[in-house]
DNA sequence: TGTCAACTTGACATGGTGTCAAGCGTGAGT
DNA sequence: ACTCACGCTTGACACCATGTCAAGTTGACA
């Protein structure tokens, strides 16, 4: 917000390269179609972003700002035991993955050939995973982890589960609604990762 | 293997595809690359395929030669039950996947520029969904689908389950080992598929 | 009037894919 | 022994995206 006032240009290339990533297919945007959008010309975009990867991951960071992904989290946080800690978390960010899909997308394409690129996609991966690590926990502190898995073993359960991948493959190639999504992988990671009694 | 006996060149350049892509980083894995590994030059490359994505197309295609697929699944295919036929999908796909997974990584990377290694990797993965489906079917024969699913749905899940990306994320990332990965996919598909009694 | 920042235009190096043309060696058929 | 075709080689080139460089333009502010 604070930079959105602050620089119109990089918020305008920031949110056409949102816009471009979520509609047209990733590596099919090019910096000249991103420049196009933004009514600047190509070499401007090397004034405001050194180069493509670094773009995409400030966008990334960007769209955690405008959605204000800390405030979305606080009732997961907040939430008093550990099943509702785990469907809090899934709700949150699960309802979080169609906003990023996009950008998550053109960075994972990337992690192959651009070495930066993939470091930007492992920051924002293991901050997820961080969230999965303090629900398991959470889960632990009330006695509710299955005894089949240990903790870290969960965590990366967890994890693979909500993982952008997963997430397309339901909701876009298999045109799953997305409150379905959430509904199957809260019970799905309930049932995987929550003792039965 | 009617293959390589016929064309031994072809079978070179396959097998030293398969060997890049499993120990490079997939795009990393360049035309003159093959053809240095093959020795062979880049432009006897395209007397044998038409491009890369052709080649990475077939490669997929030998590999399922190679290993024979459908000998492997027939245990599968003969389970007498539902479960046992869902345990026994896990362990054959699961098994199968660390073979292929260098080229299904490189194929995936692709998709997104190339139409044609779309397809190819959409093939490939419909395969694998109807794999999946004939599972699901044999659980309803049995009357042991979760009430909380439809058919369709309970497919869909189960192939993200055992997706290629899933695979990575656990055995490759998070350094789970083969064994481990397949206990944990059987245990947490049947906890997701089957009703609970 | 001067100057600074943001942006523009145009040219260019680099590196990968895919194409084209010409040549070369070897084995099979005659 | 001749030649003909096949599989391969060498070398050049077009194309296209990224990223770089240099020289202008424009507008606001002092």
């Amino acid at each position: 917000m604070m930079s959105s006032e602050k620089n119109p240009t990089r918020t305008r290339i920031l949110s056409a390269t949102r816009t471009l990533l979520e509609t047209q297919g990733t590596a099919a945007v090019r910096m000249s179609d991103i420049a196009k959008a933004a009514k600047i010309s190509r070499q401007a975009l090397y004034l405001h972003f050194p180069n493509r990867a670094e773009l995409l991951r400030a966008t990334v960071r960007w769209l955690d700002e405008v959605y204000d992904i800390e405030e979305r989290l606080r009732p997961s946080r907040s939430a008093p035991d550990g099943r509702t800690r785990l469907n809090a978390w899934i709700s949150v960010w699960g309802g979080y993955i169609p906003q990023i899909q996009g950008v998550a997308r053109a960075l994972q394409a990337m992690r192959d050939t651009d070495a930066e690129a993939k470091a930007a996609w492992d920051d924002r991966m293991t901050a997820v995973r961080h969230g999965c690590a303090a629900v398991v926990s959470a889960l632990v502190a009330d006695g509710l982890l299955t005894p089949d898995l240990a903790e870290d073993e969960a965590t990366d359960l967890l994890h693979a589960l909500l993982s952008v991948q997963t997430w397309e493959q339901l909701c876009k190639d298999s045109a799953w609604p997305q409150e379905r999504y959430i509904a199957v992988m809260q019970q799905t990671a309930e049932r995987a990762l929550i003792r039965t009694v």
